[in-house]
RNA sequence: GCGCCCGUAGCUCAGUGGAUAGAGCACCGGCCUCCGGAGCCGGGUGCGGAGGUUCGAUUCCUCUCGGGCGUACCA
């Protein structure tokens, strides 16, 4: 399977059995094994893998790190370990490998033969459930939400790649609040467009999006809403909003490259009974108390600075208890994992709402919760404030059109979920060099530009099997250990929730194979050395597209 | 006040407790008779500050300063 892998295992191995030899000589003592790493170091002068086995070592064995290393080393079976070429002590007590180059060689064959496949581990029968975006369907999508959509989705197409069985899901908020706010914002602007003189809400929905739905309303029902009863004519335009907002969310969506499973409403959970079935069961187990007419979630048992409502003194569920009828529910789908991505600005309820998984019985680490700082958008190098409200920013269909939806989706994960974010509209806007998106997508394209020159060359592309690679260099053998990094650089993705080192893989990879391409020929006299590089060609580019996949962009043949 | 996130190069940002902390942009200088110059090569006295834990701290802990967000019977 995966060669990086099999190297890994068997140095460890190498060291295990050096240890327990070591041990059983008495010239090392140690009650277990500590929890040592196999790395590949960052500088290659450090060996192919490295590892720090001895300077964890050093407290319980009571040695200097360099002096374990030292009775590891004398301790080594090599004939564990062919591919084993040389081992040195280093530093403060590193063991450093350094492997015979051959091992590289099989690799070509493995990322060809799995194609669009390579990267990807085998499914290990776990369900994960990505929950991201969930916009308000009372707006257009922001860049909050734009940036929600980039990181979950590129979450979830890792995990995929990880061997979760991953199912995206977003949840729309059609019931509480501010719906109301939003059925009554419409409906006076349908009597105010109408010719009534009527007072618009104080905290209603002001924005165009509005108007502009209403004057669809009029185009379907003409005055017809005006002889209907409040609640009923509400009912309506609330309606008739929610829908266009879903489509229109869907379809923004869709034009940003996610696709969801489950569109999960929220008044499901109402209709169905699921929210008071919550609360009763929360209260049968002594989470929940009665104080000044409202029914209290003891959050604070579970570490939250202060307790929770749930119900209303008016008899209505807040939005926290209706979220725990949602986490219920999605524990109950039989999900391994429950990841949310949420704004930073929802962070307070992070600690309730896992009190709350937590007081119904489930394990509270298999809810992570993904914070996601907010993003700043500037024009002209000023503050433009976001109201969702008033409608006064960019909302996403505007940006995709703007910058195109690889840039953007690019852009927005390529910084850390967790580090604030200035968006300069100025700068995306510009197409152009800026972007280290086209840095990447050209190396795909001049790949496959090198494939077409080929074939006007009329030269044959051998079969990965029959191809020598020990005429490869250093740079191009460099070229195929960053490769064979992919498949554990997705899993620490999906580990980690980082969704930033996958374009942080994708620029290095892009920048050795440019690099590469600048001292070297592909197509040359040299008919062997053409025939490897033909293949490190293919076998790099099928990396790069598989990790703009990962990523939602597009891997273009010619820009 | 309390809580969460963030302070890394002139700017925007990477960096799963490891070795000499990186990239892009900007700035300066090089590279096309040759597969796409949207490229390559070279040029850098930077981890906000002070303690602590550790063989080892940009990373973990405490305090402190600065920025953002939250602190509703809103969502």
């Amino acid at each position: 399977m995966d060669p990086i892998q099999q190297l890994r295992d068997g140095l460890r191995n190498l060291l295990v059995n050096s240890l327990e030899k070591s041990r059983a000589q008495g010239r090392l003592n140690f009650e277990s094994l500590p929890d040592f790493v196999i790395e590949v170091p960052r500088d290659e002068g450090h060996g192919d893998f490295a590892s720090n086995v001895a300077m964890l070592m050093a407290k319980q064995a009571r040695m200097a790190p360099r002096k374990i290393a030292e009775a590891i080393y004398e301790q080594m079976d090599k004939n564990l370990m062919p591919e084993l070429e040389r081992v040195e002590i280093a530093g403060a007590g590193f063991i450093n490998f350094f492997l015979d180059q051959s091992w590289l060689y099989k690799l070509p064959a493995l990322v060809i033969g799995m194609g669009d496949r390579y990267g990807s581990s085998p499914k290990h029968n776990q369900k994960v459930q990505v929950e991201f975006v969930s916009a308000n369907p009372t707006g257009n999508l922001h860049m909050g939400n734009a940036r929600g959509g980039a990181i979950g989705d590129t979450l979830a197409n890792a995990l995929a790649f990880a061997g979760y069985d991953v199912e995206r899901e977003f949840y729309i908020n059609d019931a509480g609040n501010q719906i109301e706010v939003f059925a009554q914002s419409l409906e006076a602007r349908y009597l105010q467009l109408m010719g009534a003189k009527i007072e618009f809400p104080e905290n209603g929905y002001a924005g165009q999006d509005v108007v502009d739905t209403v004057k669809n309303i009029i185009r379907d029902y003409k005055d017809s809403l005006l002889v209907m009863g409040s609640e009923e004519r509400q009912q309506l335009v609330v309606n008739y909003a929610l829908r266009e907002k879903i489509d229109y969310i869907k379809t923004t969506l869709n034009n940003f490259g996610i696709n969801y499973d489950v569109w999960f409403s929220e008044k499901t959970l109402h209709a169905s009974g699921q929210v008071d079935k919550v609360i009763n069961d929360l209260r049968e187990k002594g989470f929940i108390y009665e104080e000044d007419g409202a029914l209290w979630f003891k959050s604070t048992l579970f570490g939250d600075e202060k307790d929770e409502v749930v119900i209303r003194a008016n008899g209505l569920p807040t939005y926290f208890a209706t979220d725990i009828a949602y986490h219920r529910d999605k524990f109950r789908r039989g999900f391994d994992r429950v990841i949310n991505v949420w704004g930073a600005d929802h962070h307070g309820h992070v600690a309730r709402m896992k009190g709350a998984v937590t007081a119904l019985g489930y394990d509270e680490s298999r809810l992570e919760i993904l914070l996601m700082q907010l993003v700043r958008l500037y024009r002209g190098g000023i503050l433009v404030r976001m109201s969702k409200r008033t409608g006064t920013t960019v909302s996403l269909d505007e940006l995709i059109e703007e910058v195109g939806k690889d840039a953007a989706r690019f852009f927005f994960v390529m910084r850390s979920p967790d580090s604030q974010m200035d968006f300069d509209l100025d700068l995306a806007k510009e197409k152009g060099q800026d972007n280290p998106v086209y840095y990447v997508q050209y190396a795909h394209a001049r790949i496959q530009s090198i494939f077409r020159q080929a074939a006007v060359a009329g030269a044959e592309i051998k079969k990965v099997e029959k191809v020598d690679f020990s005429v490869l260099g250093p740079e191009e053998l460099q070229l195929l250990r960053k490769i064979a990094d992919f498949p554990e650089e997705i899993t620490i993705t999906a580990r980690t929730l980082a969704p930033q080192r996958i374009a942080r893989y994708v620029l290095d990879l892009a920048g050795l194979f440019h690099s590469f391409y600048n001292h070297h020929r592909v197509l040359n006299e040299n008919k062997a050395l053409q025939d490897a590089r033909l293949i490190l060609m293919e076998t790099t580019r099928i990396t790069i597209k598989n990790a703009l996949g990962i990523l939602g962009v597009s891997a273009p043949d010619q820009m």
